[in-house]
DNA sequence: ACCGGGGTGTTACCTCGGGTAACACCGTCG
DNA sequence: CGACGGTGTTACCCGAGGTAACACCCCGGT
């Protein structure tokens, strides 16, 4: 059998056993559901990086492209965000395990760079900030302001997404409103609370040191 | 020697593993370190998760308290949030590598629920959600605000302040200012910029076909 | 028809890290 | 003095990533 069409199939056994047993499933297990050994796998994919990567990217072009063309609709800027939130959280629903797999970083990579973003989502940060770069008047600071908001947006949208995905405490385009509504800046905008400034309920342990290790 | 002053010697040694070494550090050289052997880390915390779960708490209970008392400071909003904001930056500028620690979850389990925010910054999460359910008007919607935006904020900073921490490509008191504006709205009331709508710089490869790798 | 090479596949192994069993040492209490 | 509970050790198990060395097979060249 060729080269591209085993590497697909490989894929394939990797996502049915990642589908089945989440992003710790071990080369052994993905080799025995191809129906070969490990070495087959190294040949192809190098390492288990490799393997993730090549099956991470599969994953991911469709989301990434999706979101670039949400990025790019002609709509109204809100309508916009909202779409792409949109596209995000639905990408995400329908598969929940290749999810995970997306968003968990190398475990244990020793080699200093501990980046909070899994390279997936790092695209999906570099996509929206080009998008702000090109499409928002930021004045000045633009570079920054788009760089930092580009991993900001895709961090919250991967925690609440997580979240969300975790407990569906409400329907997507309801998620979609909370998030866009915290971009929009509603948490600046809504009045306070008169009485309920109490002095938060603290936990059993030392809270008031704030860093005397 | 009794068991708490040891606990306490055992978590420095980890922690200066830690900060030298990355959180990758395995439990050979933590003990090493303590001038000790395995099985007597193994004794006080049961496993690598107890170990990393007291060192995260001795960590963030310093910086889970400043953000707490940030979060009830007695100021105008956007101030409030700009403290608590610069106090998160702060933390984690103070020492980068535990900091990796507390954000990388457990590398590699298996139990399905592959949460993005790790324990630590959950709490940070829970918190943020408690100040704005008692502290904000959000109506009908506060409490299903409230957690969405507690996990989104949160993961919105541990995103950025990542990035911040990795290229430091300005002051801390400027990334403050960027999320705080990301915050308020700054990406809403921004202008258009006319020109630049362009189908986005597309990388090299197929971005149009969602899954033809 | 034979032979050699490159690709596919295997078994068997190495290393390293988490985790544990079994034993040694030592002060204390009856 | 002897038994016991605690601290510490060595030496091991296991599972996972990764690799070396070998077997097989098809295919092209002479």
């Amino acid at each position: 059998m060729s080269r591209e069409p085993r590497r697909e199939q490989l894929l394939n056994a990797a996502d049915r056993v990642i589908q089945r047993e989440g992003p710790g499933a071990s080369m052994n297990a993905i080799a025995a559901e191809a129906g070969i050994t490990k070495p087959i796998l190294y040949r192809h994919f190098g390492d288990r990086n490799g393997l993730i990567g090549a099956l991470t990217e599969r994953h991911t072009s469709g989301l990434l492209a999706a979101i670039r063309a949400a990025l790019a609709e002609p709509l109204e800027r809100r309508d916009r965000v909202e779409h792409v939130l949109d596209t995000y959280l639905a990408g995400i629903e329908a598969r929940p395990q290749v999810y995970r797999l997306l968003t968990h970083p190398e475990p244990g990579d020793p080699s200093g760079a501990g980046n909070a973003l899994a390279p997936a989502l790092r695209q999906i940060a570099e996509e929206i900030t080009r998008a702000v770069q090109s499409q928002v008047d930021l004045g000045a600071d633009r570079d920054l302001l788009a760089e930092a908001w580009g991993r900001g947006i895709t961090g919250m949208v991967l925690a609440a997404g997580d979240w969300w995905l975790e407990t569906k405490p409400c329907t997507r385009t309801r998620m979609v409103q909370a998030l866009a509504d915290l971009l929009w800046g509603r948490l600046a905008a809504a009045a306070d609370l008169p009485t309920a400034v109490l002095p938060s309920p603290v936990p059993p342990g030392g809270p008031t040191e704030p860093a005397t290790d």
